[in-house]
DNA sequence: CGATTTTGACCCGCGC
DNA sequence: GCGCGGGTCAAAATCG
C-alpha cells in the first residue's frame, strides 16, 4: 500500500488539537447557532467548555499518536480483502457537484489539515503546477505534483480553510512510486526554492521532530556544536527516514487507535468548499 | 543554467 | 448541447 502515513510526520494531528476551531467553526461544525434563540440547558458556553477539556484530553491522549497519523483517507477501490468487523478509513467525499475527480481508480486520497506556521510541510518534493480559485473560497488552491521521480503519480492539492485562515486543507493523491528522497536532498530542494512572501507553500519539510516535539528541537539544538553527535544524529535521521518510508500504508493503524482507545473517526467538511478538514474522534 | 513558480488557456465531467 | 467549474498543460518568468 501507499506511503503516506509518514508523510503526516506529526503536524496533522497537532493541527487538529492546537490549532483548535474558532467558535464558529466549530459551532457550524456541529450545526449550533452562535447565540441560540432560545434558551437550551446545553448552552454555547457548556459547548465550548466541554470541547476545550475534550481537546486536551485528546492532546495528552493522543500524544504518543503525534508521529504518524493521518486525518482521512480515501479509498477510491476499497481493498478487496477487508474483514467485515473492520472499520474501514471514512472517505472524502467530494465536493458539492460531487466532483472531486477525473481522478483515476487504484488511487489513494488523504486529507490533512494544517497550520499555517511552518507546518505544512512533508519531506517530499514538490512541485507546483497549477493554482485554481474556488468557488466559495476567498483562497485558492494549489496543485502539486511530485518531482522526486519521474513518473511519480503522486499529487497535492493545498487549500487555506476559509473558516479558519491560519489553516490549510492538504489533500495527497495517489502514492509515490518511490523512496523517500533523503534529509540532504530535500534540504537542498529547499534551500534551492525561494522564501515564501505572500501566501506560498513551501512544500519540503525540515525534519519532523524540529517540527513537532519541542523537547527534541531542544535536544537537536542542544548538539550543535558536537560535531560528532551531529553526525550520528543525521545518520539516525536518514535511517529514520528510510524506515518510515517504508513503513506500509495499512488501516491497520486506525484500527490499532481504535483498539487501543476504543475511538473512532468522524469527518468534518469545510463549508465553503466542501471538503473534509477536521476528524474529530467520538 | 536548471529547477521551480506563475498564469492563462485548454480539457473534461457533470448538471441543467 | 451548453455552461460551469475543477484539474492540467505549457510557455514565460523567476530564483538561487
Amino acid at each position: 500500500m501507499g506511503e503516506f502515513a509518514d508523510r503526516t510526520d506529526d503536524w496533522d494531528l497537532q493541527a487538529i488539537i492546537k490549532g483548535r476551531r474558532s467558535e464558529e467553526s466549530m459551532l457550524s461544525m456541529v450545526g449550533m447557532e452562535a447565540e441560540p434563540s432560545c434558551g437550551s440547558s446545553f448552552g454555547f458556553g457548556d459547548y465550548m467548555q466541554d470541547t476545550t477539556t475534550f481537546l486536551n484530553e485528546l492532546e495528552q491522549l493522543y500524544q504518543p499518536f503525534l508521529v504518524s497519523t493521518s486525518l482521512c483517507v480515501e479509498l477510491e477501490e476499497p481493498p478487496t480483502e477487508q474483514p467485515e468487523n473492520r472499520r474501514r478509513p471514512l472517505a472524502v467525499t467530494a465536493n458539492s457537484k460531487g466532483r472531486l475527480s477525473r481522478k483515476s481508480k487504484n488511487k489513494i486520497t488523504v486529507v490533512h489539515q494544517a497550520t499555517v506556521d511552518g507546518s505544512v510541510h512533508d519531506k517530499w518534493r514538490w512541485r507546483k503546477y497549477g493554482q485554481k480559485p474556488i468557488k466559495g473560497s476567498p483562497y485558492p488552491r494549489s496543485y502539486y505534483r511530485c518531482s522526486s521521480s519521474v513518473g511519480c503519480q503522486a499529487k497535492k492539492h493545498v487549500e487555506q480553510s476559509c473558516v479558519d485562515p491560519r489553516t490549510h486543507i492538504i489533500t495527497y493523491i495517489a502514492e509515490h512510486s518511490h523512496p523517500l528522497p533523503t534529509s540532504r536532498l530535500s534540504q537542498a530542494a529547499a534551500k534551492r526554492r525561494k522564501s515564501p512572501s505572500s501566501f506560498q507553500l513551501e512544500p519540503t519539510a525540515p525534519d519532523h521532530h524540529e517540527l513537532i516535539v519541542p523537547d527534541a528541537e531542544d535536544e537537536h539544538s542542544s548538539k550543535v556544536g558536537n560535531e560528532e553527535s551531529g553526525k550520528v544524529q543525521e545518520e539516525e535521521e536518514e535511517e529514520e527516514e528510510l524506515a518510515i518510508s517504508n513503513m506500509a500504508w495499512d488501516d491497520d493503524y486506525f484500527l490499532g487507535l481504535e483498539d487501543s482507545n476504543g475511538l473512532a473517526m468522524e469527518l468534518v467538511y469545510d463549508p465553503c468548499s466542501l471538503n473534509p478538514f477536521q476528524t474529530y474522534f467520538s
